[in-house]
DNA sequence: CGGGTCACG
DNA sequence: ACGTACGTGACCCGG
């Protein structure tokens, strides 16, 4: 019997698009989607050993469900350009491979899979078709199997797998979407009706119609019961949405199918300009050039890791991991040293592995972090703390400007050199003019000391993680669901009809124009309906106080408790992505899962912490700085006010309350307190008279004349402020107590408002860059004198001016008094720097 | 993919 | 006249 392989081209590409880590050529184009979807085609021919293949793709014309998919797709997933331009190669490349693409406007992939697979069963072959889209399991029989793509694998679907499954069987499916409908299908369905009662109601009576004939003996809720009454034509026109074409007019026959010879000029040119070494050597496409073309065109040797080792490279050595080589180059040669096959390759990784044991070279690299990360997953039993780094390029262009966040290697070579250069080559030629110029600008100091030890802090870090308790997080999660379900049911009470709360535009017009409500404020796009707005309307209408609690409840649901779910690895740990080249003052970032912004200020959200623990016989220590910001001020400003307050321990705010508001210390309100706290803030961020006049409440007037008034007390404060916007202009640059610059521009601008956050951020940027430094020296000293204790307490994580670390029951005390003195000491200032510590089995407990 | 909203320091 | 505090990241909507 003949073999059919059918793929649909647009969700294997997509699913390859998002599985495969990004890649580019060093043109710029995207090619990890190609590079996944190459490897999947050559697999399932490998495995499948097919007759006949053909590979489908969407082509949509304007007909009614076209243009219902095509408004979903432009929305939630909009194809993104990144994909959009490797389409283009996965077609030239199926055209190499002599495999015929199937494309026609106003068809979908899955019309194809449809008809094709309808046709080749008539004519008594076997068909296979490989997607990741679901709706093809009707295409399911006796004579074909859908390989559904998953994350890792690709599971057959038989009729009798599906029967399992969904417990009816195939020829049913389209009854059942029929009722259930598919979001992401644009298929309505009936309302009310899920996976659960679809299939029940199609078990029972055998099809949609055989509901519909019997609709007065239907058992089902009364709500479901009535929706079907009156959702019939819809449950019928999702009925024809959920079904497949599969007599589409073909003009060909099932001979045009047959898999033909490959062009393998033309794969090789293809990957050639994808940069596919590895496919090239896979299908042996090498073999096919003249000896002299390929040492002229290609002057990198492909060397085995012995022959690497005996190459008698000097150190420093660039090293650059390309997806299938790590190419080295010390100057005088660049060799890449081929990863094998792909990156999975058992016995070529351990010679890799092998090699940067045994070797005594230091690395030049871009990304130290990344990189380790990176070997370490690849690479047996990898030793991070053994590889020996000297220079990170990344880094060093970071140091020397944090304007342009985590800027490419390309986007470092076009600014520190001229001609394109390979990539290896490109951070060896890197190393000089980056440390000349840390030279000259006189943060070389900042780089070496600070920077670039950090790095392997970092990657300590990210990859020891933080222990979430998953059972608290599934349980928070659901108390959510149901609060948010009690709110919404409520909210669509009092606004008469149901919408999508979610939605801005949505809710403002049902709040405004509808409800009537007074506005304060609008966006440029419609009603602000922000918590601020929200919060003064509250006492006009009871759906705001619901509004604004499904708010929180969503909010706290979807993107902590299951977003952290959805990110813990199998021991339920989770591991942040520290961006130590980003912020533009100094500041690491956290992404993937954010664990510098976890709920603390509402009493409802702080019950998070309660899920991040300390695992078994450990403990966690916390401590943080207490008002780093202030006191820096304080040190930097050398006002004799400020700093005498912070030595003698007094509360700040307490006293700047006293100062500015001419009362005693001891008549200080807690309103007061309030107040000149507010102020404080408002200093360290470029203060203004609207945003404290906002901040408080209180009239335009009144907050300037609080600042007026500080700025009496603390002139030292006011004549710092005003030297570092001056001298901002004069440089084009403000800079932290490590020599950290920030280039701020806006300065010199012409619009005032321009000028006007230059000056803010001339005021904020030394100040919080400080703190930035100095808790990052802290660091540094916390992991090295931890580590020369041997107590068994390491760093798991950094919010700003707090560090956490997980530590062994029976040396907390100990941990905690080194954590304290360590941060205390990171920088000797005019004032104290006191650091708070407190310990506890979870973070919550922490305070 | 930009804007609105809201979480943190 | 005009829009306003500094620095971040994630989720959701809708064009």
């Amino acid at each position: 019997m003949k073999k059919l392989l059918l793929i649909d081209g647009n969700s294997i590409l997509n699913r390859q698009y998002f599985g495969v880590r990004p890649l580019t050529n060093s043109a710029g184009v995207f090619t990890h989607a190609v590079y996944g979807f190459v490897n999947v085609l050559l697999g399932q021919l490998d495995a499948l050993k097919p007759d006949a293949v053909a590979v489908a793709f969407d082509v949509h014309a304007p007909t009614f469900r076209h243009q219902m998919y095509d408004a979903y797709k432009a929305g939630r997933h909009g194809t993104p350009p990144e994909l959009l331009m490797q389409f283009p190669y996965a077609k030239k490349f199926l055209d190499a491979m002599g495999i015929l693409v199937l494309e026609k406007e106003g068809y979908e992939a899955d019309d194809w899979l449809g008809s094709l697979s309808a046709l080749w069963e008539k004519d008594g072959g076997e068909c296979v078709i490989l997607t990741g889209d679901r709706d093809s399991l009707q295409l399911i029989s006796e004579k074909t199997t859908v390989l559904l793509a998953k994350n890792n694998e690709n599971v057959p679907y038989t009729p009798d797998r599906f029967q399992a499954d969904y417990g009816v069987c195939v020829e049913q499916f389209v009854d059942m979407k029929a009722l259930m409908g598919d979001s992401s299908d644009n298929i309505p369905g009936v309302a009310g009706v899920g996976e659960k009662t679809a299939a029940k109601l199609i078990a029972t009576w055998g099809s949609l119609d055989g509901i519909y004939e019997h609709i007065d003996q239907v058992k089902a809720s009364a709500k479901v019961l009535s929706n079907l009454r009156e959702q019939k034509e819809q449950a019928y026109l999702s009925q024809r949405l959920a079904r497949i074409v599969r007599d589409m007019p073909l003009d060909f026959t099932t001979e045009a199918l047959a898999l033909k010879a490959p062009d393998r000029a033309a794969l090789r040119a293809l990957f050639a300009e994808l940069e596919f070494a590895g496919y090239i050597k896979r299908m042996g496409l090498d073999a096919d050039l003249p000896e002299s073309e390929t040492a002229e065109e290609m002057p990198v040797e492909e060397v085995t890791a012995e022959a690497l080792a005996a190459a008698g490279l000097t150190s420093p050595v660039a090293l650059w991991l390309t997806d299938d080589a790590i190419e080295l180059c010390d100057g005088s040669r660049r060799l890449s040293c081929a990863l094998g096959e792909g990156l999975f390759v058992g016995d070529t990784l351990e010679q890799i592995a092998d090699f940067l044991k045994a070797t005594d070279l230091t690395f030049a690299v871009y990304d130290l972090k990344t990189l380790l990360h990176t070997l370490d997953e690849l690479l047996p039993h990898f030793d991070a703390a053994a590889f020996q780094c000297s220079f990170d390029v990344l880094l060093a262009a970071y140091v020397i400007n944090s304007s342009d966040s985590a800027p490419s290697l390309a986007k470092i070579a076009g600014a520190y050199l001229g001609a394109p250069v390979e990539s290896a080559e490109v951070i060896w030629r890197l190393v000089a003019p980056l440390t000349e110029r840390m030279k000259a600008d006189e943060c070389l100091g900042l780089y070496e000391t600070m920077e670039f030890p950090l790095a392997r802090v970092l990657y300590n870090m990210e990859k020891r993680g933080f222990l979430v308790d998953r059972a608290v997080l599934q349980a928070f999660s659901v108390a959510l669901e149901i609060a948010a379900a009690g709110d919404m049911a409520e909210i669509y009470r009092m606004a008469g009809h149901e919408f999508n709360i979610n939605s801005p535009k949505q809710l403002g017009e049902v709040l405004f124009d509808e409800l009537k409500l007074p506005f304060f404020k609008k966006t440029k796009t419609g009603y602000s309906t922000n918590a601020e707005v929200l919060e003064k309307l509250r006492p006009i209408h009871p759906i705001i106080d619901l509004i604004l609690d499904y708010r929180q409840v969503t909010k706290l649901r979807s993107t902590y408790a299951e977003g952290l779910l959805a990110v813990a690895d199998e021991g339920g740990r989770v591991h942040t992505t520290f961006k130590q080249a980003l912020t533009a003052t100094g500041r690491l970032s956290s992404t993937e899962p954010n664990l510098q912004n976890i709920p603390i200020r509402t009493e409802l959200g702080r019950e998070l912490r309660r899920a991040f623990v300390a695992r078994e016989g450990y403990t966690l220590v916390d401590a943080d700085y207490s008002q780093i910001e202030l006191r820096l001020l304080a040190h930097c400003a050398g006002d004799p006010i400020m700093i005498d307050a912070f030595r003698k321990g007094t509360d700040i705010h307490t006293v700047t309350a006293s100062q500015v508001f001419g009362v005693s210390e001891a008549e200080v309100t807690s309103e007061l307190r309030k107040r000149a706290k507010a102020v404080n803030f408002g200093i360290v961020y470029g203060i203004s008279d609207f945003a404290l006049s906002q901040d408080l409440g209180i009239t335009k007037y009144q907050a300037g004349e609080y600042i007026r008034s500080y700025k009496e007390t603390y002139s030292g404060v006011d004549a710092y402020l005003h030297s570092t916007i001056e001298e901002g202009k004069e440089k084009g640059y403000v800079k932290t107590l490590f020599g950290r610059r920030r280039y701020i521009p806006e300065l010199t601008s012409s619009k005032a408002m321009m000028r006007a956050f230059g000056e803010r951020v001339a005021m904020n940027s030394p100040i919080q860059g400080s703190a930035a430094d100095i808790i990052k020296v802290a660091m540094i000293r916390v992991e090295e004198a931890l580590a020369r204790t041997g107590m068994d307490a390491k760093l798991i994580l950094q919010v700003h001016d707090e560090l956490i670390l997980e530590v062994r029951d029976d040396c907390v005390g100990e941990a905690a008094a080194l954590l304290k003195e360590e941060m205390e000491r990171a920088f000797d200032a005019l004032v104290p720097l006191t650091a708070e510590v407190s310990h506890g089995k979870t973070w919550f407990e922490c305070k």
